[in-house]
RNA sequence: GCCCCGAUAGCUCAAUGGAUAGAGCAUCUGCCUUCUAAGCAGAGGGUUGCAGGUUCGAGUCCUGCUCGGGGUACCA
């Protein structure tokens, strides 16, 4: 059909001359018709179908992966959050996200690092240190009132607690003492790990900002920068030409108003580290709120000669929170929000990295409270597990009856409707893995596990799998193995756990 | 003002520029003495926000609107 402008000829015309020319493989392809427009249908024969299954058992928790990724060195940068509070909903899509792209990404062959980056120096760490001090006041009777711009969250509390238990009043009347952030921040980083734990997410790196300042790097770039006339002074700061270098307009580097860096130079000289550091694509996961902030690191990237080419950034859109159809904001700092380890204990994890992994991240996501808790059995992801639950079962079954072993089974006895339309989506799967290695979109792979539960379930109604007719019931039984090991296979590159029974 | 994302069934959302736009939930009707009914079969429900354009072919690409979300700092 997409000659047809080229040849000035019917599409149909097109493919019927198409087929007449082509000298099908009889062992391959059955048949091919013309359908209009002008599609080509090609039949698969059954021998194909059966050596797909055969492939299936063969290479069972290795079935579907693809070497695209040749051994590429691939960082994928997700959640990043800094260290002033538990994560929240709004996270935990990205945590799930990135984490799933991080998996399907090694399943095709790359090599991924996965890491997280943070910044523990700036004005809201400070602003969480002091909070922690009027708290601690608080615990020690006087009546000191956190203002609107202080964190208001009860973990905070927990944190002075342990502070007054440790130290009793010995910081009373210093509210600048380091103690105050660094406990604040171990303990939040201590629960935003366990949390991510929870996820079955594990990070190889946690890369802190001020490492870049400590070796010197941040000055170096400056330095480089300015040397290629990247910069310029203006008002007493220094301005990047970002406008230059394929950003919206230029933009400052370091304050004159405070003697410090913009977040935008250390975030260059993170990214810088990158290449430093031998990879090859670099996948960073921001939410919608940072759109704005990468061209300007592209561009200081460009600037210093590097081709950006590698970097993908993948922007997902936030989590509108509702509670029983009302939307309602949320804020660390006001702690007027449902935290991640929350939402998890409620519903648990396999509902949890389903239910964001589900849609597109460049739509919103709305997540209901109310529906999220009650969900339970109508959630979407206990379809998918169901299905691979009842093979478990009926394996158990045949092996009860001595037809564990189907090594002899005749798979050309698999050629009723059903059984085909469950075989042609079994054989999909190593497709639609590549496919979501190149996009970078895990929902194709949760809408595809449903096309294959849904197969899986039709046949199961229909055709009884163990009878009396024993050869057909190894065949069969062969088919469903085959169908728990790409549930299986597709359930762990999405973090959901495949359970025998339910 | 400018930039990014969205708008598809009552609701939440799918759909490499291809065939009759699909699921789940909700509503209605059937199916459990047989491997797990957390399942299956069926019904109803659509001018894919609006108006143009490109194309053999548009939910998908382009232009202009409308509505919603997020940005647009010497905050991160």
């Amino acid at each position: 059909m997409m000659l047809a402008g080229h040849l000035k000829k019917a599409p149909l015309q097109i493919a019927d001359s198409v087929v007449g020319a082509m000298d099908e493989n009889p062992e391959l392809i059955e048949k091919v018709e013309v359908k209009a427009p002008g599609f080509i249908n090609f039949f698969i024969a059954p021998q194909a179908f059966q050596e797909i299954i055969q492939q299936i058992l063969i290479k069972g928790k290795e079935y579907g992966r693809s070497d695209i990724g040749k051994s590429k060195k691939v960082m994928v940068e997700f959640v990043s959050a800094n260290p002033t509070g538990p994560l929240t909903v709004g996270h935990g899509r990205q945590a799930v996200l990135g984490d799933s792209i991080a998996r399907i990404l090694e399943w095709n062959g790359y090599n991924v690092d996965r890491e997280y980056y943070y910044n523990d120096a700036g004005r809201q760490m400070r602003l969480l240190g002091y909070s922690t001090y009027i708290r601690y006041r608080q615990l020690l009777g006087f009546d000191d009132k956190l203002t609107d711009d202080h964190y208001q969250g009860e973990y905070i509390i927990d944190i002075a607690g342990n502070i007054k238990e440790q130290f009793g009043d010995r910081f009373i009347d210093d509210p600048e003492n380091e103690i105050f952030k660094k406990s604040a921040e171990e303990a939040i980083f201590e629960d935003i790990k366990r949390t991510l734990s929870d996820l079955d997410i594990k990070f190889d790196k946690f890369y802190n900002e001020k490492s870049l300042y400590d070796e010197g790097l941040i000055d170096d770039v400056l330095e480089r920068l300015r040397a290629k006339n990247a910069t310029y002074k203006k008002d007493d700061a220094i301005w990047f030409r970002a406008g230059d270098y394929g950003a919206a307009e230029d933009r400052v580097l370091w304050k004159s108003v405070v003697d410090e860096a913009t977040y935008r130079l250390p975030d260059i000289v993170y990214h810088e580290t990158k290449y430093k550091r031998g990879y090859d694509l670099m996948v960073d996961i921001f939410g919608a709120d940072h759109h704005a902030t990468y061209p300007d690191v592209l561009a200081g990237l460009r600037a210093l000669g590097y081709d950006t080419e590698n970097i993908k950034v993948l922007i997902h859109q936030f989590v509108t929170l509702t509670r029983a159809g009302e939307k309602f904001k949320m804020s660390t700092r006001k702690a007027n929000y449902v935290t991640l380890s929350e939402l998890i204990e409620e519903v648990g994890k396999d509902v949890v990295r389903y239910f964001y992994i589900m849609r597109g991240m460049k739509s919103h996501l709305n997540f209901d409270l109310e529906l999220a808790k009650t969900e339970g059995d109508e959630n979407p992801v206990f379809y998918l597990q169901y299905a691979h639950a009842r093979i478990s079962s009926i394996l158990r079954n045949a092996s009860v009856k001595g037809l564990s072993n189907t090594d002899d089974a005749d798979l050309s006895l698999l050629s009723e409707e059903e059984t085909l339309a469950l075989i042609n989506t079994l054989s999909e799967f190593s497709e639609v893995c590549i496919l979501c290695g190149k996009t970078m979109e895990p929902q194709t792979l949760t809408t595809y596990l449903q096309r294959l539960a849904t197969a899986f379930h039709k046949f199961y109604t229909v055709r009884r799998v163990i009878s009396n007719d024993k050869a057909l019931s190894k065949a069969r039984l062969t088919l469903v193995k085959a169908v728990q090991i790409v549930l299986a296979n597709g359930l762990n590159l999405l973090g959901v756990s495949a359970p025998e029974r339910m």
